[in-house]
DNA sequence: TGAATTTCTTGACGGCCGTCAAGTTCTGAT
DNA sequence: ATCAGAACTTGACGGCCGTCAAGAAATTCA
């Protein structure tokens, strides 16, 4: 009904103009899940790309011993799959499930043609993949090197910073946060604790939270 | 002197002729490093794109307490620097140092006019950072989920599986391989030594190792 | 609004593994 | 071949943090 809901907002497609839209938007398939469904490998998502059309994607990933790692939260207008864009990829298989509400993909073959007509798309989504990857860099080294303490001081203070404000709420369960840094739920509410007990931190109801002293913040080892 | 020495080794310019290799050569720039030297986002290297030309090269992150952390062993005609593919990165800044032999960069603009100029390119380095991606978000869960035990026999096994061999060496110094898997070199020992009291696997002189029971040493929590 | 379920917090305990140290083996250069 | 330095191994110790459990708080849904 609607002409091109999502693709338009997808800021990889953003060089194209309305009738190249129309051409894309053919061959997007539309899903809607129910608010807290999990997808998990079915039917098509594996070998196409994502774009979240709506609300908040949460892509986790399942280790051998069934615990279940937290790699991306996205946002509408994100996109994922990148098992979606090249040829000869043994699947990762297991893994890769997601929660959300509404989402569109598209086929790797039709993908490809795209990308093939229109340049500008694939350089959209090398750029796309970049930050992913420098984002995944810094995850490995922090996971692999720090404390859980410095890790959640960390986590603390770059949102404060992306949000741009000193009090913000967090965005997540303890426990979504915990698959995410690595830790348990446990941990994180006695960090916090430890760290309002420092006075670095004040929560307040409704997993609010504020930064009273952030340099002290990163200075957690 | 050599016409398109590194250039024509590299798996992203496959598509390219003769002549527009030639090109790209022109716009190369080569570096030699003595083996074991270390470059630490010095002169350009932050914003370019890296082509491994000779040798094996090991590009390492440092965390905020200052371990590193080894995240990719590239060899002859692989490539680094996501960084060097997007404009507005805020630089990783500290981090990524390499060791290394012979080098060739490419500048940020001159990469990108490649890009745009041959279509092809880009979805070659999709490739490879669709690859990547998986590899480190496999990295990252399992650093965040495993132990250090489990940890070390999946990379053992998949090495093994890799080079199809059941007996095979090390590619790597225990403290290296000790910082990729986010450990110590101590607790690398002492768990090969567990393996071997466990008759899963048998260690040889010089870093050799035999795999005697692959399904077993997979069970490994 | 009130009750049921989920989420969160705090305590106690224990094991994994990182650290320090000392001895041994390996490696490479002269 | 010899020797110096690096890499490796093994032991002892301790702390971080994951686990289990129980009670408190918060959220959801009728």
């Amino acid at each position: 009904m609607a002409e091109h809901e999502c693709v338009q907002l997808v800021p990889i497609f953003s060089e194209l103009g309305s009738e190249q839209l129309d051409t894309i938007e053919s061959i997007v398939r539309h899903h809607h899940y129910p608010a807290g469904s999990t997808l998990f490998g079915a039917d098509d998502p594996l070998d196409s790309l994502m774009i979240v059309a709506n609300g908040q994607v949460k892509v986790y990933q399942l280790a051998a011993n069934g615990r279940e790692q937290l790699l991306y939260l996205l946002q509408t207008g994100d996109i994922d799959g990148e098992a979606a864009l090249f040829k000869n990829q043994r699947r990762t298989s297991f893994g890769e499930a997601l929660v959300t509400t509404d989402v569109c993909s598209i086929r790797r073959s039709d993908f490809q043609d795209l990308m093939q007509k229109y340049p500008s798309i694939s350089i959209n989504v090398l750029n796309v993949f970049g930050k992913r990857l420098s984002q995944l860099e810094r995850q490995t080294t922090s996971t692999a090197t720090e404390s859980v303490e410095a890790r959640l001081a960390n986590y603390i203070t770059e949102t404060a910073a992306a949000l741009k404000t000193d009090t913000f709420k967090l965005p997540l369960k303890k426990k979504d946060l915990a698959t995410f840094l690595g830790t348990t739920p446990e941990s994180i509410s006695r960090k916090l604790a430890l760290f309002e007990r420092q006075g670095l931190i004040t929560q307040k109801p409704g997993k609010v939270i504020e930064i009273n002293d952030a340099d002290q913040l990163l200075l957690t080892e």
